[in-house]
RNA sequence: UCCGCAGUAGCUCAAUGGCAGAGCAUUCGGCUGUUAACCGAAGGGUUGUAGGUUCGAGUCCUACCUGCGGAGCCA
């Protein structure tokens, strides 16, 4: 029966079997030091030559970096060991001696690593990041879930630009017609929102453009929820709640894995609500200071987008994510509300996480009225007949709707402290970057 | 696309314009408590590519290729 590392606690004194791979092995001239991993944890054995057979020393002797073996032997509390426990292993059984594992327990580069990507999951590190990524997605879900959301999930290939911005991907659609991989399920989650009431759509996201920082990837998870119904202010109100969720389950759940990180989790504490809310101009004004005090480098315009150093400037001013609401209209998507009183500005919010992590969340109010829709669509320049079954969710039964989009791998970076996003998705596609 | 930096052993990096080097990895040997173990030995090179300057180029110049960091755009 196989016992699995992570639950070697429960077995002090008692035999075990554990399957996994080599991850690290030093000797001592008549002692072997393996470490294994199962996937689960790490943890050392200790094979002393007179305690097992010539055959059995001599086979885990020879042992390469990552060979698969089976290992059983006496779980004993150890303070010197990390984990407080070790193996004193009586038998094993060589699954495979594997050789000139690439990667060793050294220093490489980020070119090198990435090439040998579906390797360099099995790294400490790396498996830390994909745990809180994955304590990431279950508070996404769970959080959504337990407030009366319905996943639906909306479509990867599309026939136009959702928001005739970005640059898509295109692929050919059986020869005669083509679609494209969606940049955002906003549009048609709209749709099933007037349907269900409050909605989320979950899935792989794509953007063709070719930045070129540690914020982006080419193909990037995003999750959007929708609710009708809903303000501007709703939207924020979710948003609060929906990141301290977030960040409270990674503390909770991931302890270990933020250990190995080096995560300072002061950090990830002080994300609770009220977040700030800055108006557009009142952000304006704090760049005009921070330009005056000589923090920034170059005036803020008014009726601009917030650039990368802009965002960590107001971001630095807090220690909980900052949120952004009011944007100049002209900056942001066609289908953005118009506040009622100011015609020139959105109703829009981005959350700006703090430590530089920059923008975590958009989103905002969407416009009501097919008048509107129409005189934007035609001012962006976008195909009318596109947009002819998004219009219609107005012309039948159209009412005030709110949502934003999150990226999975910028809220798992923040969470893990980590530069840069390549590290919190499997296989990371970015420009440049197809392989593995 | 623009700006900046880099490319030398499998990996990470040294080398005033003057003999191509080290650590790790690999192979062999040593060590009964190692923590990126340590000690000794061996093998391992078209210095990204093409051209140029020079008695002589890893080093200087030009172009290209590849990668990294940043900007714009965005989540």
């Amino acid at each position: 029966m196989q016992t699995y590392i992570k639950d070697l606690s429960n077995h002090v004194g008692e035999e075990v079997t554990l399957k996994g791979w080599l991850y690290n092995m030093r000797s001592s001239g008549k002692l072997l030091f393996p470490q294994l991993r199962d996937g689960t944890g790490i943890v050392q054995g200790v094979v002393a030559k007179n305690a097992v057979t010539p055959e059995i020393w001599d086979a885990l002797k020879a042992l390469g970096q990552e060979s698969s073996l089976i290992v059983s032997g006496r779980v004993r509390e150890d303070a010197r060991a990390p984990g407080g426990v070790e193996i004193d292993v009586v038998s094993a059984e060589v699954i495979q001696n594997a050789h000139d594992f690439p990667i060793t327990p050294k220093e490489h580069g980020p070119e090198f690593l990435l090439d040998n990507r579906h390797l360099w999951l099995r790294s400490k590190k790396q498996h830390a990041i994909l745990k809180v990524r994955h304590a990431v997605v279950k508070a996404v879900r769970d959080f959504l879930d337990n407030d009366g959301f319905t996943l639906a999930d909306t479509p990867i290939f599309t026939p136009a630009a959702c928001e005739g911005t970005t640059t898509l991907f295109e692929v050919d659609y059986f020869g005669d017609e083509k679609a494209y991989l969606t940049q955002s399920g906003q549009l048609y989650n709209e749709a099933t929102a007037a349907a269900f009431g409050k909605v989320y759509c979950f899935g792989p996201t794509f953007r063709a453009e070719k930045s070129k920082t540690r914020r982006h990837l080419t193909e990037f998870w995003m999750v959007e929820p929708e609710m009708t119904y809903a303000t501007l202010d709703d939207v924020m109100d979710l948003a609060e709640r929906f990141l301290s969720y977030i960040a409270s389950r990674v503390l909770e759940t991931r302890q270990e894995e933020l250990k190995t990180l080096e995560r300072d989790t002061s950090k990830l504490e002080s994300i609770i609500p009220p977040f700030p809310r800055l108006h557009y101009d009142d952000a304006v004004k704090m760049l005009h200071e921070g330009f005056e005090q000589g923090a920034m480098e170059n005036k803020f315009e008014w009726g601009g987008d917030l650039g990368a150093p802009d965002e960590s400037f107001l971001s630095s001013k807090y220690d909980r994510p900052v949120m952004v609401h009011h944007y100049p209209a002209v900056v942001k998507a066609f289908y953005m509300k118009r506040d009622p009183e100011h015609e020139d500005y959105a109703l829009g919010v981005d959350v700006l996480a703090p430590e530089g992590y920059g923008e975590v969340i958009g989103g905002g109010e969407r416009a009501t009225s097919v008048e509107f829709l129409e005189q934007q669509i035609a001012a962006h320049g976008l195909p009318k007949e596109a947009f002819e079954w998004y219009l219609d969710l107005r012309r039948y039964g159209s009412v005030p709707h709110s949502g934003f989009g999150m990226g999975i791998e910028r809220c798992t970076a923040w969470m893990c402290g980590i530069e840069h996003v390549r590290e919190t998705i499997p296989f990371p596609r970015m420009l440049y970057r197809l392989k593995p």
